[in-house]
DNA sequence: GAGCACTGC
């Protein structure tokens, strides 16, 4: 393969802005084990290049209600700038610190290095909160870290968020839907408290997006000097980051397979580059697969190019111990090659890693409102995405980065940011927490990034259809006030109130648990028949539901729980996440007044509970045919999922939790009904309805 | 007889 290579005159890496590109330095990493004093702290504490502008972004708070700070990962500027806040007396009078992180192990790792670095113990003057965890002690903790969904749920009960003087929403630039809404209530709570303030981090590429959001339109603007209070205009600061340069290789060529070239440059890099690790950006586990088993057999036919590969996959389906072959050091005379997925672009650092390639593809989610289904897409990342993969090469040494597309594709026709999660995504779970807020114009609410008219329609007439929503789009009182308490996807939620009266909410919640986790099982490769036979010993002849039920008796009836996981092809982590959900969901369900109830074995009760949350899920079979179903709603063609119990089964009538969507469009978690429940717990949704007859 | 990017409350 031919890689176009950088000439002096033209470093691509400065033209594409990539100029800043820098890396975490070993702080986090390192520090529990550390045993240096507070000078030395301090000492590492100014080596920071943020360092530098700690007067400068002290002003900028003072005096603009928001302060964007663009700064790469390794700037310091998550552990830095809220001990600068602290220094400055913006913690003093009761008030508090936050920054919000969008994942739960980035707020542990942050808020256990600033206890460190401050002297303190977590949990005292600075301290964090996330899901199942709060290290905070009220009235004490000063500082505290929390991941956006937590700050969100604090709203719903001190909606101006109060306690808090300043607030810094990191890593703004990823877009989640959580951090999105926080940007769109923050700035209206802006408005009603001047005296907040907000930082928000992001990088280059996201900055400008954020100070149009954040910078009042003129006609609005009050004029300067008459109104009190900081500036409006949003204040911008660069801060550089500390790392080691990449140098950007193209092809010149665009490649027509991209597994095949993946394949053909860790050759390449192998019998040309000197010792170093080599990380690869795949799109999911198939990809990943092939190209391993492409790297085997060119080892078997040529020796001398791919000797000392040791090729190693990543993506998160893998069990606990298979990811940490990757976190192994390298062996001598070996080079690692992690085959990833993008859990390694943000989620995941790997420590020696010199070279990348990107393939440009990542698989990104997509939601048509029509169909209500969303759906996994193989689609080319943006260059945001790319100069993140690419900053992975150079965390230990000046490192090399390949791109499998050529540099006129890079700078002309990849788009600048990806497309905002929000936009990609079913909006129940996001409008029902607006409205929680109060929030009752979601059509007209101020978005960083709008979501589609019709998602946002879709998401009222579902949440409608379950009755959480009134003809005036109100929350209902007590269903729709019940849901918006619970975390959990709004139709699980009516499935939990409905068990109430069924009297079966003991099952019901244990469901609601497995139904919020990604999967219970294993992924297990090459024994998919002892798979087969281990779901069968839990099977029920009711569906999927019931067989939740059957895994969760066992692993609480187990001694050793780990190892029967094992046996069972269970994934253990999955279980013990299930049992710490229900017992949140327990203790939210008390507060709602909903006594906990079993059923003792009638799964009628179970199955109506279930029909009662997922009711416009509902499909019957197709007479004469192998196993398609048509939904009621908008008949669609469906399959029964090849890893639910009920596969090839088929019965006549079911409604399933979601639908996955590949070659056919298959139903995962599926429960045998009667179609009589349809309108005895919907009637609303189903009587008057085409269908109707045809039950 | 098929397939699971990644978070989070």
């Amino acid at each position: 393969m031919a890689f176009w290579k950088p000439g002096t005159e033209k470093p691509s890496f400065e033209e594409d802005g990539e100029g800043g590109i820098v890396f975490m330095s070993n702080n986090l990493a390192s520090s529990s084990s550390s045993s240096y004093g507070y000078a030395n702290i301090e000492k590492q504490r100014q080596r920071l290049p943020v360092y530098k502008y700690r007067t400068e972004i002290l002003y900028l708070v003072e005096n603009h209600a928001t302060t964007i700070i663009v700064g790469e990962t390794g700037s310091g500027k998550t552990t830095q700038i809220p001990q600068y806040l602290k220094e400055a007396g913006w913690a003093e009078g009761g008030r508090v610190i936050a920054c919000t992180q969008p994942r739960r192990l980035a707020v542990q790792a942050v808020s256990a290095r600033v206890a460190e670095e401050m002297g303190v113990n977590l949990g005292d003057e600075v301290g964090y909160t996330i899901r199942f965890e709060d290290q905070t002690t009220s009235g004490v903790t000063k500082v505290k870290f929390l991941t956006d969904g937590v700050l969100i749920r604090e709203m719903m009960e001190d909606p101006l968020l109060t306690k808090y003087s300043v607030i810094m929403i990191d890593e703004a630039h990823e877009r989640s839907i959580s951090t999105d809404i926080l940007l769109g209530l923050l700035k209206k709570i802006q408005r009603r408290r001047p005296e907040l303030r907000l930082i928000i981090s992001s990088a280059t590429i996201e900055a400008k997006t954020m100070f149009n959001f954040f910078n009042p339109s003129k006609k609005r603007h009050a004029p300067e000097g008459i109104a009190p209070g900081p500036k409006l205009e949003p204040a911008i600061l660069s801060v550089e980051g500390r790392g080691f340069s990449v140098k950007i290789h193209y092809v010149e060529e665009p490649v027509s397979d991209y597994i095949r070239s993946v394949v053909s440059t860790i050759l390449l890099i192998n019998e040309r580059e000197p010792p170093g690790d080599v990380l690869v950006f795949l799109t999911g586990q198939e990809d990943i697969e092939t190209a391993i088993k492409l790297l085997e057999e060119e080892a078997h036919s040529n020796q001398n190019n791919s000797s000392g590969l040791l090729p190693l996959p990543l993506y998160s389906g893998l069990s606990r111990s298979e990811q940490e072959l990757i976190f192994t050091p390298t062996p001598r005379g070996k080079r690692k090659v992690i085959l990833s997925t993008n859990i390694a672009e943000t989620s995941l650092t790997l420590e020696g890693v010199v070279y990348v390639i990107d393939s440009g593809f990542s698989k990104q989610k997509f939601y048509n409102p029509i169909s209500d289904i969303e759906s996994l897409v193989v689609a080319p990342i943006s260059k945001a995405s790319a100069r993140q993969r690419s900053g992975r090469a150079g965390r230990v040494r000046p490192g090399k980065c390949y791109r499998l597309y050529t540099e006129e594709y890079f700078l002309n026709q990849m788009p600048g940011e990806g497309i905002p999660e929000m936009q990609r995504s079913n909006l129940v779970s996001t409008v029902i927490q607006l409205k929680a807020l109060g929030i009752d114009n979601i059509l007209g609410f101020d978005w960083p990034a709008p979501p589609s008219p019709q998602a946002m329609i879709r998401a009222l007439e579902v949440l409608y259809s379950l009755q959480i929503l009134d003809d005036d789009a109100k929350l209902t009182s007590p269903t729709g006030f019940q849901v918006a308490e619970l975390p959990l996807d709004p139709m699980i939620s009516k499935m939990i109130l409905a068990s109430s009266e069924l009297g079966c909410s003991d099952e019901i919640i244990t469901i609601a648990a497995v139904l919020s986790i990604q999967s219970v099982w294993i992924i297990a490769r090459g024994v998919q028949k002892e798979q087969d036979e281990a779901k069968l010993r839990f099977a029920a002849a009711e569906g999927d539901h019931v067989t939740f039920l059957n895994v969760y008796k066992g692993f609480l009836e187990s001694k050793k729980p780990s190892q029967w996981c094992y046996k069972n092809f269970l994934n253990y982590q999955s279980m013990k996440k299930v049992v710490e959900i229900r017992d949140q969901l327990k203790r939210i369900a008390r507060r709602l007044g909903i006594t906990l109830k079993s059923c003792d074995g009638d799964m009628e009760a179970v199955r109506k509970a279930v029909t009662a949350g997922f009711f416009a899920n509902a499909c019957r079979l197709e007479p004469h045919s192998n196993g398609v179903y048509k939904t009621i709603r908008g008949s669609e063609e469906v399959y029964i999922h090849p890893s639910s119990v009920l596969f090839r089964v088929n019965p006549k009538w079911v409604v399933y939790q979601s639908i996955v969507s590949t070659e056919r469009q298959y139903m995962q978690n599926v429960v045998t009904i009667n179609p009589s429940w349809l309108t005895e717990v919907a009637p609303h949704f189903y009587q008057n309805r085409q269908n109707a007859r045809s039950f």
